[in-house]
DNA sequence: TGGTTTGTTCGGATTGAGCCGAACAAACAG
DNA sequence: CTGTTTGTTCGGCTCAATCCGAACAAACCA
């Protein structure tokens, strides 16, 4: 419970933090941005992050500019108008959730969907070919209602929907 | 509606899944390799697969190991137990999205989870750490329980789940 | 048996992503 | 106005992933 343990512990975090923005396709680099900002007590200047993350400054521009754009972090223009930006973290987690689902999954689900329902009016009719595609089709249309609800909902909400579903 | 309308068709479709790999962290071979399985009539063979798909057989001999191992793609031991083998699509499209939640998020989601555990015991106590540690932890436990519920519905039972919950 | 087909494994070429440092632009301080 | 701080953009380096072809191993065929 030392000042140092506390210090382990949260660089642990950040790099599982680092580990969970490959799987969200972001660099290793977003992932310990996001998470240095994240426990950050107030917002940080891109040369506060570099001392912080030991990455170069372009590396940070870039960095803070992406998770910017998706809603990671916040720019803050900071106070007096200045020049200096000043990034915080999204810490609703959930939120961040939400977004990944519906700039990525939902708008993949959405396309491929596009494509599909396209490809079934052009393909023979009554072949194997056919079957297939409405197969394909068929359990997308779910997965698309699946994603839009669940993109609707609070991380609680959707938990207690599938805990109360009676089958 | 003619046989090239179709192959046409059915060749968009394959684009897509090429695309849809991407996002699964799979190689587009490994999409169009799933695609060209997934509309064939019978399981083919690694020559097979080469003439279909274009790519050298070692490339095609390397996605179909890894395509087996997720399960994306079924080895068939070829009647007779003779060498050829050959491969057939799993084309139950839920049945992957399942594993692609089980093998995939809920494992990330799980270590995830213990590191967070982890570090809420050893951050000083009534700190701003710790608050951003719990927070985080509840939202992992959350959804440590959502994905493992989801993953073990059926598309339909999912979306019925969510359709009909009343907040 | 010798030749052919099938499948795996290896090294190497190509490509793209991630990161860096330098150059530049813009704001600010004195 | 001059020097400093901040932020962006650019080219280049490095590394890993993807794919290929060649060599090899194993089964089959005549």
């Amino acid at each position: 419970m030392s000042d140092d343990d506390s210090a382990v512990a949260r660089e642990r975090v950040i790099e599982s933090m680092e580990q969970s923005a490959e799987v969200y396709g972001l660099s290793r680099s977003a992932g310990r941005i996001y998470g240095v900002l994240y426990f950050a007590s107030d917002p940080l200047s891109i040369p506060e992050l570099v001392e912080e993350t030991g990455y170069a400054k372009s590396t940070v521009s870039n960095v803070t500019r992406t998770l910017s754009r998706i809603g990671l972090i916040h720019r803050r223009s900071s106070e007096g108008g200045g020049r200096r930006v000043r990034f915080e973290a999204e810490r609703e987690v959930w939120f961040i959730l939400q977004d990944v689902f519906q700039q990525y999954i939902q708008r993949e689900v959405q396309t491929t969907l596009r494509t599909i329902r396209r490809a079934e009016e052009q393909v023979l009719a009554e072949t194997r070919e056919q079957e297939r595609v409405r197969n394909l089709r068929e359990t997308y249309e779910d997965l698309e209602e699946i994603v839009q609800l669940a993109s609707e909902y609070s991380a609680a909400e959707l938990r207690e929907a599938l805990e109360t579903y009676e089958r």
